[in-house]
DNA sequence: ACAATAACGGATAAAAATATCTTTTATAAT
DNA sequence: ATTATAAAAGATATTTTTATCCGTTATTGT
């Protein structure tokens, strides 16, 4: 798997989060993972992270909720960052530790324009863009 | 991580046991594991469940071990597909069941040439190329 | 002030992946 | 035949990931 079930559940929360945001509304975890299909309180903890590291919004109490602010400079990258951390754009597809040219294994060369474009293609499109989408009905979030 | 650790080991072994028959000689999975630096139990599971697919040879008993009969043959995306399945190149990158261009979650789109690249890539180079450049010392497996 | 709401935080549980250990089976050499 | 060797197979353990539960805190509306 490419990314880890919380980055998923993640980036689906996002688009969705910014999806409401952009018609001036919050929206609730249980919501969210209604939506999205994912499992409540696992979804909860997602947010938190996301919500620590600045990637999206918390309002506490009634007509609180989550929201996302400039979704027009959030990123997929930097959710995938905020929950899996760098690890997919750097890390040795064979597992040795210190993946470089100068210490490569097999595969370093075939990989490396792959991680680059995987992480063009999660710095390319922002969260407003997908939501765009989204509202067109271009896309699923589950 | 793009491939599970019993991937990445499984792929190591690999590379070194066609080193090994490239000289003729068979590798036994303590040298294994020893090489590539890989636990050395868990390293005998996934050497067996690359030999009931078939992808290398093993022989019990004295002047035992494991080795590659058709190297030139053996591509990475055997091994992988062997051990991790054909998600990596099929399954949807934010989890959604069914990934399809008429259900597409908000990275399809992106991410379908990334996917395919690394299938490519993975499809490329044969095991017994890996093996050559392995033995003018340009990679390391540990 | 009080009650209701909703995220936060810590603790716990279940599942999956990773790792280890032990016994069995096949093969080879003596 | 007997013994030694090495992979296969099965059982168990540990770790990580995923998921759930519960009490706390902040905020809002009454
Ligand atoms: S050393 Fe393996 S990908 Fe760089
Ligand atoms: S639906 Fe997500 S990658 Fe195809």
């Amino acid at each position: 798997m490419i990314l880890s079930k919380s980055c998923e559940y993640g980036i689906r929360a996002a688009v969705y989060i910014a999806y409401k945001s952009s018609k001036g509304l919050k929206a609730g975890i249980t919501e969210i993972s209604d939506e999205i299909g994912s499992p409540v309180h696992f979804t909860g903890k997602i947010l938190q992270q996301l919500s620590r590291k600045k990637v999206i919004s918390a309002i506490k109490g009634p007509n609180g909720g989550y929201f996302i602010e400039n979704s027009a400079n959030v990123y997929l990258v930097d959710i995938v960052r905020a929950i899996d951390g760098n690890e997919l754009f750097s890390a040795c597809v064979m597992g040795l530790k210190n993946c470089s040219d100068l210490r490569p294994c097999p595969m370093h060369e075939q990989i490396k324009p792959v991680r680059t474009q995987l992480l063009i293609e999660f710095s390319k499109k922002s969260v407003q863009e997908l939501v765009q989408d989204y509202e067109q009905n271009k896309y699923f979030l589950k």
